[in-house]
DNA sequence: TTGAAAGCGCTACCAT
DNA sequence: ATGGTAGCGCTTTCAA
């Protein structure tokens, strides 16, 4: 049997295709009654509605954005931060009747062919694209950007052009550096994750600890030696040293601080880039019946939802909200003025903290 | 200045339309270096490939699924089932280039408006639609239909035509519960959630436990009530009594259990539908003092990866493969005969249980 | 308030 | 291996 479409219900009512489309998207164009007519009728012969990409293509609007993702999604949603973001991200989306569209991108990895990557955002029907934690320079990016689609970035990016949510993270840094030195420590250990963002780059391997002049000069310009900057910048005489984390995650964070809690002349304090990296921190200690903020000082960064539960001191930033601000830059965009939004951070003080022992 | 399409490629090499579009769908319809020309000319000219939405309204493709997922999107992330879920369907997806997209649904918690629900699911541009927890009776799912788009539930639908990938719901929980008789237990709550999935239907509200047969009775040939009919075989003669959970929520299995674990004759054993509420039941003992698998027996359902670490002795269901499969049936149709896949449980027993105590 | 015409950008098909 | 033709189903524009 042939395909019901518009021009179907248009006929079995003698109408013009026209009046059956303003039937359903603008329901103000016609008299209620023939607008009744129409749907009951659609709904008789088993009419779902304009076709989605037929309507696509002709309007130029898709009723959905495109979130770049890791391509490991099952890491994605168990990281809070994440959860949060797309929590904000969902709402406004949900607010504008507008779906999510989930595009999973080469983490450098390896695993999915690079071409298939591009050919999902290349075929990805969406009104325009959220960078989450992908670097600008990753090749999917380029496509979006002749695509003539709006992004929005989750970090601030080095192309003026772009749009972003960001916080500054040198300074939020700082202000973890800060409370350690009024606290008097002087060696410090830095837990960082393996990657600067998503990208096409080879992973940072360190080799033990290092230095961390030594990795700040690694990768100028990355989101995540800023956060180094930050802490040097507060901590500048100082003993610290950086070590990192396979990945972003709890058990992984525990495993890579060891080697700064084993050491011989042990730090007083440890700075991790993440409250989850910090909660694998703290298991570390406690398995080795070390109490936080007494033998050994924690900061995180984040502060997502478990972070009290942990009494993790650490640098708060807006998950939520940050989902939010892209959402709205993407589906509301002259409501916003500014290209380039900094959220503001602020230091949460909590137990894992204290004095350096004497 | 006009926007570069397929045609603007084709004039300036000298070929035709349907060369370029090869050029990116069918690399071996072409010479190599033809293609590689091709390639190259539309890098030049800022062409970003066949356009999205034109390519779904031709070919009839779209490379992506819907989800068609709990407006709740935060609590969705959260539930560790569902993220198991997302991983396995994910994995296929992205073994075959498609992409996700999340369309929120009416929990009937109101919120969106019930039109902008269904303009989303008409204006999804997806090859087909997996329900996660959304009844069949929901309005969404007619329009599903009428698109005559495929789809798969994530449970026994009462509709034999529609396609589904489930458990035995009643003979998994009968295992829970014979286990419970085993160890002689006769006194029993059991926590359930408030939904019967995700329905246009008012949620259940027990005011204070409730006898078992009293609920079954309530909502006849849900998918819960499965679960309640498998425990009641199993203990044809002990007290069971029900409460709810305000949702699937560790947090709420806590609240709930109260008064279950209040009660003057208190229960030996608690039956919870998730494990994510038993935690919050072991919580609650232990905020209590009490020893689970000791002093009050503890059973779940799923083995989720944080059972094992609670003790849970849980039923286990496959979380990753139902995803997959969900999967495969919808983008391998054909290697799949069965209609309604029913996949293995299990009873893993752990330390949450143990004999009644005398 | 309704209708007729035009064409969005592409791919399937068939011919060469 | 490459090109020409037709038309996917719809919304927009403009006229009535």
């Amino acid at each position: 049997m042939p395909r019901v479409t518009l021009q179907t219900i248009a006929d079995a009512l003698g109408v013009s295709r026209s009046t059956v489309s303003n039937a359903y998207n603008k329901p103000d164009q016609l008299t209620q009654e023939l607008r009744e007519r129409i749907l009951a009728e659609a709904t008789k012969l088993g009419y779902a509605g304009p076709d989605a990409a037929a309507r696509s293509l002709r309007s130029g609007k898709t009723g959905a954005i495109g979130l770049l993702f890791t391509e490991s999604l099952p890491y994605a949603f168990s990281d809070p931060y994440a959860v949060g973001f797309l929590t904000g991200l969902a709402e406004v989306a949900e607010r504008h009747g507008t779906s999510l569209l989930l595009v999973p991108v080469d983490t450098g990895l390896g695993g999915t062919p690079e071409a298939d990557l591009e050919r999902a955002v290349r075929q990805a029907v969406v009104d325009g694209f959220c960078l989450y934690c992908v670097d600008e320079s990753h090749p999917a990016v380029d496509i979006i950007r002749a695509r003539g689609l709006p992004m929005v970035a989750t970090y601030p990016p080095k192309d003026p052009h772009l749009r972003s949510v960001g916080i500054d993270d040198e300074a939020a840094a700082f202000k973890a550096g800060e409370h350690l030195a009024r606290l008097g420590h002087e060696r410090i250990g830095v837990v960082m994750d393996r990657w600067f963002g998503i990208r096409p780059f080879p992973p940072l391997d360190l080799e033990g600890p290092t230095p961390i002049q030594q990795v700040i000069d690694l990768a100028p310009g990355e989101e995540s030696t800023f956060r180094l900057r930050g802490y040097r910048k507060a901590l500048p005489d100082a003993d610290i040293m950086v070590t990192t984390a396979e990945r972003n995650s709890r058990a992984a964070g525990a495993v890579a601080v060891e080697e700064l809690i084993d050491q011989r002349c042990r730090s007083t304090a440890i700075l991790a880039v993440s409250d989850v990296i910090a909660f694998g921190v703290i298991d570390a200690l406690r398995q080795r019946g070390l109490t936080p903020g007494q033998d050994l000082s924690v900061v995180g960064f984040d502060d997502v939802p478990q972070a009290a539960e942990f009494g993790l001191t650490t640098i708060r930033q807006p998950m939520v909200d940050r989902g939010r601000m892209v959402g709205r830059m993407l589906l509301e965009p002259d409501t916003i003025a500014e290209r380039q939004v900094r959220l503001p951070t602020e230091l949460v003080v909590r137990t894992s903290t204290g004095p350096r022992p004497s």
